[in-house]
DNA sequence: CATTTAAAAAACAATCCTGTATGTTTTGGC
DNA sequence: GCCAAAACATACAGGATTGTTTTTTAAATG
């Protein structure tokens, strides 16, 4: 993480868009760095002062670009909303067979990746925001629609990744609940015993629900 | 929420404890109302001013039982998890049936008790303080305790709820890990579209796994 | 090269919160 | 009824945070 280059040496020297290019590097900096904020400090204790010493820029600076507090947050959130999409899309990638047969082997990949999707920090930092939109009307007003979004996206993508499951709606639906449910329970509560094995008994379990799911939707289908 | 007496006209007039007793139901009425900030406020905004505002006491008197704001928060803290301990009880006894075959009714009762559970506001409560424990050291180590003590008499409890799985203690286990992490999973989750229907969906959806559950144990045994 | 404009840094005022210190009232014992 | 102790209330100092203002620096342009 060095310092932002303070004049154009290197690459863009003399472009007419160095200005720009700059400003916008500075306020990716300055997004990221909300968001490392979040996870490290929390959400309320992510300061304009914190955010500016994580991103090595003077808050003055910072204000310069976003105007207020809650411009900057609402601008990392807009940020860590296209991540958390663009890292689903990640995952996803890796076990990429809508043509594969629907095997264990599959099902059991999907309750993985949807665990380590839990375990992500992105993940940590969204949570820190909803969490404290439970109490805060402005951030909760913000949230409504990325959330709608995300959820949509989300059942989107789990449509395309699985077409055999298009034509069985509601038991698809049912099929991402359990996993995004027990996932993300699991993420959230803090197991103080045996949580590697724990996990590993949930995740395998949820695979064997899932083939049941599978089993009951075409049977019916 | 009248005002507390102030002094003492009605009932223990000049009882040698008086004063002690009116201490106490002080402090009572303050830690109801730090639980009730956590809710309502969150806990990082949950100030001593308010806390002292929701019971109707001056801050000063607050400071004079609680000589610090962590004090009161610990105090609220292990209040809550009594009261959360106390919750389960009730809540438990309503389908208490030891001796009931485990039918689908039973289980259906359980998994419906445990989402109730999940959306007492003692729990909202509870989780604001875990979620701040996360990045706060000193409240994490205060929790340890806690936590560990929960998921022990949670677990004690379920136990003696179902004889029958005594013996069956790695099934009981998951049984447990499964109703707990999809209902808190639920109950954490901002579900933006058809949440009566899909709660109710998992929930029938939790209590068949539960049968099955118990039924590869009794198998195995 | 000078000048105008944007960007960055620094300084400032206002608010809020905590902890403490000081003052006032109430209680319990004599 | 009086007095020490506690319970309670008020006032204050220190620190932190936000948003604004002012000053300084750098860039773009004619």
């Amino acid at each position: 993480m060095g310092k932002l280059e303070t004049s154009p040496k290197n690459s863009a020297r003399k472009s007419a868009g160095w200005q720009a290019e700059k400003s916008t590097m500075m306020q990716v900096a300055i997004l990221e760095s909300a968001i490392d904020c979040f996870i490290d400090l929390g959400y309320s204790n992510t300061t304009t002062a914190k955010i500016a010493e994580y991103a090595k820029v003077s808050r003055g600076a910072m204000m310069h670009h976003f105007p207020s507090r809650l411009r900057v947050l609402q601008a990392a959130i807009e940020y860590l909303h296209k991540k958390r999409l663009q890292e689903y899309d990640t995952l996803m990638a890796n076990i990429d067979a809508p043509d594969r047969a629907l095997s264990r082997e599959v099902f059991y990949d999907s309750v993985q990746m949807a665990w380590r999707y839990a375990n992500l920090p992105s993940f940590t930092a969204y949570q820190e925001i909803l969490a404290a939109s439970r109490t805060d009307r402005e951030l909760a007003e913000f949230m409504a629609p990325v959330e709608r979004d995300f959820e949509n996206q989300y059942r989107e993508h789990a449509k395309s990744m699985f077409p055999h499951w298009s034509d069985l709606g509601e038991y698809l639906d049912l099929a991402i609940d359990v996993v995004v449910f027990t996932t993300q329970g699991m993420a959230l509560s803090h197991m103080v015993q045996n949580k590697e094995a724990r996990v590993d008994k949930m995740l395998n379990f949820i695979t064997d629900q899932l083939q049941l799911i599978y089993g009951s939707a075409v049977s019916e289908s």
